[in-house]
DNA sequence: TTTAGCTTGTGAAGGATTTCACAAGCCGCC
DNA sequence: GGCGGCTTGTGAAATCCTTCACAAGCTAAA
């Protein structure tokens, strides 16, 4: 398939957020106008990035909301379970290990991880906090292929070292540190920090 | 000024992570090639980023960690400090609140606010919880600029509405809901579930 | 069956961003 | 002082992404 665009994918992210609820306001039917709206962009913009999976529109009368509920989620991969590590168990790590946002989509959180062994044994809605030295072993039997790290900066690349060496193929980070992945593992890097700089900037600079 | 591209903003906020990480290792000065190689750009694209305002570096030689930090923090608006409001003290509303990266960058969180009475006067490293009812009055009286919003979906739009009315211009939500703001106020929003997700188109496509 | 009214799907155009490539300039050494 | 080795700053080219604009196709109604 040709490359697509990150920003094609994240606006399909959206789009099945929105359909979501169209489809719990029991609407069966759905125009690009409409989903743009309610994603701030264009109806061009909606058929253009759906475009590029197939046709699933019926001219004149718009987009089947359950279809392409289905489409949507067959192109991002959500028809099948995610088993995801969290590895650091501080403020952030243990926030996302009990975020229902991820269990309502199809991500679940098969262990949570911290060198400290305070930490250790800790329950967070239904997972405990296991020893960072069970790490390689535990990944080795569940095989989840993704890996969140919210572990401070000095301990990021050695974590995703050590993942990446038991078969993990994408890392979602938010230490504040630069990272390198093979070329075969995808790494996605969130920054709070940068995010409210993108701000200051648009507020300094208006 | 012309219209700087956002892509260009985020990667000026990384270079200045980068740049930091230099000074403490006491190197004074650096190519746009050491500073391409940490951020994994290439350095035209460093280059090119930094002559939208302004020149530098000294040919021959690079740019002056400590003269480039300065130019760089001015360029995002990091020369004042910022008050930041947190709207829920949820999980993720409590962590960002004891999150020490925000701090380190000049952001003072002034107030947390939730609306669960419960939470009402826990005390987060520094703030104590509020309640919510008085989110208008303390924005009133310290005026931030910055809201961070960490409600449940279904509040989101209704606290948006508030700050907006008494003065915040810039809103960054973590609730995953569409939201509306006037022209002049900035806001972006991350999507937790958004982020897997183009992990798992990614790794599906592979 | 034909027509009117919508809405999709998509080439082509336009705009934005990234990469290329090189002249200009700085430093240190002989 | 002049030369060699680097590195910046930047137009121009290339690539990537978004918007435009319209033919094609569906539904409902007459």
């Amino acid at each position: 398939m040709k490359h697509i665009a990150e920003s094609t994918v994240r606006r399909l992210s959206l789009y099945l957020r929105f359909l979501e609820e169209f489809e719990a306001r029991g609407q069966t039917t759905v125009s690009s106008g409409e989903l743009a709206r309610s994603g701030g962009t264009t109806s061009a913009q909606v058929r253009k990035d759906l475009s590029f999976f197939g046709s699933f529109g019926k001219r004149g009368l718009g987009y089947g909301v359950k279809d392409l509920i289905g489409a949507i989620r067959e192109i991002l991969g959500l028809e099948q379970n995610w088993s995801v590590v969290i590895v650091g168990a501080g403020k952030i790590g243990a926030a996302l290990a009990q975020y229902r946002g991820f269990s309502a989509r199809g991500f679940n959180v098969v262990g949570v991880y911290d060198s400290d062994p305070a930490k250790v044994g800790t329950a967070l809605s239904g997972v405990t906090v296991r020893a960072d030295s069970e790490l390689e072993r535990d990944i080795a039997k569940h095989r989840p292929r993704i890996a969140v790290l919210c572990v401070p900066a000095e301990a990021a690349q050695s974590v995703v070292d050590r993942v990446v060496k038991v078969g993990i193929k994408a890392i979602l980070s938010f230490a504040p540190a630069p990272l390198q992945v093979p070329a075969d593992v995808k790494l996605r890097a969130v920054n709070m920090a940068t995010e409210l700089e993108i701000l200051t900037y648009a507020l300094t600079n208006a």
